[in-house]
DNA sequence: ATTCTTCTTGAACAATGTTCATTTTCATAC
DNA sequence: GTATGAAAATGAACATTGTTCAAGAAGAAT
């Protein structure tokens, strides 16, 4: 009951601010727009200085990023949740997961595609790998339903599609360009994968 | 020679002067990107005050609004002069026309979707028209092809696809999470098209 | 030439990201 | 328990940038 106590007592401290910071800075962007988010309203909602928020996450894009990287890393437990026994009803529930995760945190998944870094600064390897692979997930089910396609096609096809989907979504959640009533979207994006399947050679799901 | 080319003079030159500053500001934007312009900067550009800029646009919004509304002009200017002779070919030239668009202008189409008004203010109403209506292109040559289909079915289905080119386009050519090769995008995009329509039911080109 | 309107200017202000010398905290050693 | 040194926290001060506005300049009307 010594060094490791102590030390992992501290550490615990620091964690649970960290968390405490960036639980503030998600609920702020994820409320009122990455746009808003303020290095002094998020020091003082935690109720320590502006300079604590700097030696935790080195600058602002650094809060920005973390934040990000979680919505990524939440985005992508929701798709994997997604039941894998059917690869027809896994397309459509990836579709609509990513549906459901767009209403919920609209903000927070603008955040992730529309933040920019500061300067010039490079976007992080690991966001990028994790939205890639995020954007990958339809691949499993579309080389089930594709076995005859050569496999390389398929990876492609799969992140068009995904990205289609993502289009589709961003516009349609888009208050100010109201692509697609809302109240229809989840329905139209179920057409859409259907239609989009049946192109490939797919009968629809019965 | 007098009142009339008096105060036309003077418009003109005031014309000349605002046509000058939104030319210095989508430069600006087109080269390093709406986050790196500045109302100084431009205002130097223009060898005019920052006082200038505010009379002429009443705020910085108003300057980023006036060159993304531009945008859009330029791209319905260029998605309507898609020949309309046969609808299969003015699809897939619709979808080019876009891709084509958003490589040249990558920045200031992002510029068009990215931003986000200061504090609440509500995104102006006649960009989101615009911005529709340029969605909307997709629907004539997808009434042709779709004659038996319920039109405002058609509509729906249009804005959907163009969405989804839309999404394939912009993730494509994020040059941080690229999705697409971007040397395959054109003739993946065309592709996409292609499946779609069949999915719907038209039998591809010839 | 005078007056009146309009435009222009840029200093000053406000908001906000960033730095860093100072202070505080705290684990460790004795 | 106290001393010590490292690590963290602090917030005043700074830098950048959008915004305002009183004063001045320019131009049109008479």
């Amino acid at each position: 009951m010594n060094i490791v106590q102590e030390e992992s007592r501290r550490d615990q401290k620091k964690l649970q601010r960290r968390a405490l910071l960036i639980e503030i800075a998600r609920r702020s962007i994820s409320t009122k727009g990455l746009k808003s988010l303020k290095v002094r309203d998020v020091a003082e909602a935690a109720g320590c200085s502006i300079g604590s928020v700097y030696n935790e996450f080195g600058d602002f894009d650094g809060l920005i990023l973390t934040v990000n990287r979680e919505t990524v890393h939440a985005l992508t437990t929701r798709l994997k949740a997604v039941p894998a026994d059917d690869p027809l009803r896994q397309l459509h529930g990836l579709a609509d997961a990513y549906l459901g995760f767009a209403t919920e945190h609209a903000n927070l998944l603008r955040s992730l595609f529309e933040h920019r870094m500061e300067d010039d600064r490079p976007f992080p390897e690991d966001i990028l790998t994790m939205v890639m692979d995020a954007f990958a997930l339809m691949q499993t089910p579309l080389l089930r339903l594709l076995p005859d396609r050569d496999p390389g096609d398929v990876a492609l096809l799969s992140r068009m599609m995904f990205s289609a989907v993502h289009g589709i979504i961003s516009l349609g959640l888009e208050e100010r360009m109201v692509a697609v009533p809302p109240e229809m979207l989840r329905e139209r994006l179920a057409q859409f994968v259907d239609t989009h399947l049946a192109g490939l050679g797919v009968s629809r799901r019965t």
